[in-house]
DNA sequence: TTGCGAGCTGTATATTATTTCAGACTGAAA
DNA sequence: TTTCAGTCTGAAATAATATACAGCTCGCAA
């Protein structure tokens, strides 16, 4: 993408707008917050970041700026394949739509965790892991490894086997099933 | 806030073009939908819904529309107590950005987990339990009671005593705190 | 049967917002 | 040196949008 940092300003403030108001701002509403003087300046600002895929512009619409789809929701990586970089997008499942910033440090992706062996420290077959990317981790922190089938979570030892780091879990997401069905509640 | 049948389609509608566009709808955009031939059709809805406080119109202004604060996130209830309603606003904590519909059944609240009662079920100290409200629970599900205190949740027996359910969990959000600060990561 | 709110049609208009055109300045790359 | 992307001013045309006004039907409660 690689905005310059006039641009990555631009595109900060229309994401806070969008997310403090609900709706994109106009072209003069970004003149405002920049203290622009010409709308032109707003529009070709605008324009740089289209070109560069960092927002789409919806033309002839008011407030017709919209953030890539990629962009919205964090998303749930399955089956990761080695020596492949972990995003690419046959990667990703599906994309949530969660706060990263929910979670500290943020959160750069989901990750379902499998099997039992976290149980211990309740974490469950099935639960969807909030990972921060790292390639690097501390005692006892639950740890996100590339393995060579794929990618598991666990305890860091450092006297544990050298694995390839890939992010420290910072938070996880159950959905809990009702049982028989949901007839029973209002 | 009672609003009529046809009120409550025309603010869902709006949700969804917010949620999925980011943005909210023009009159036209509305009249579109539903197949209304006059703006003033959406225009007059609009205004109800303003009037009932469910919509908060800024006049003027294109794609004016917003959600009550109120309506934007999941609140975290705290501090419940006995006699009052649920949902008094001196119970909510502060909200949470969230999709209720994220969960099945739709999550209404969400409530901090005290203890570790449920420790067995991979449910730890200061979970946020999503919640559904509810008047009945199945037996093995996990439930929400109203107690003299406050609110607690456990696993609900038909043997149990009889407690006034408030509602089952469908989900669990856990904030995992790395140890030792986080220098350790990218 | 009268009145009234909800739910619309249809038209018109003022205002908001986008978009285009014509520049000017800077710093970095060719 | 030239070129070009990036950043901006200033003015104006055009399209999108909100909003006012007049009037219609229906179901329902007084």
């Amino acid at each position: 993408m690689n905005l310059t940092v006039r641009q990555r300003e631009i595109l900060d403030f229309i994401i806070k707008v969008i997310s403090r108001e609900g709706r994109p701002p106009t072209r003069a509403e970004i003149c405002t917050a920049f203290k622009f003087r010409s709308p032109n300046a707003a529009e070709s600002h605008l324009r740089a970041l289209a070109a560069k895929g960092a927002i789409h512009l919806d033309e002839g619409r008011a407030r017709g700026i919209r953030l890539p789809d990629d962009a919205v929701g964090l998303p749930v990586l399955g089956n990761v394949r080695p020596d492949q970089p972990l995003l690419a997008s046959e990667h990703i499942e599906r994309r949530i739509p969660l706060d990263p910033a929910l979670f500290t440090p943020r959160a750069d992706y989901l990750l379902r965790m499998q099997g039992a062996s976290l149980r211990s420290v309740g974490i469950l077959d099935g639960d969807l892991l909030l990972v921060h990317s790292s390639t690097a981790a501390r005692e006892g922190q639950i740890a996100v490894f590339r393995t060579e089938s794929g990618m598991t979570a666990g305890i860091f030892r450092h006297g544990g086997r050298v694995e390839k780091i890939e992010g420290i879990v910072t938070g996880l997401i159950r959905q809990i099933q009702p049982l028989y069905g949901n007839r029973a509640h209002s």
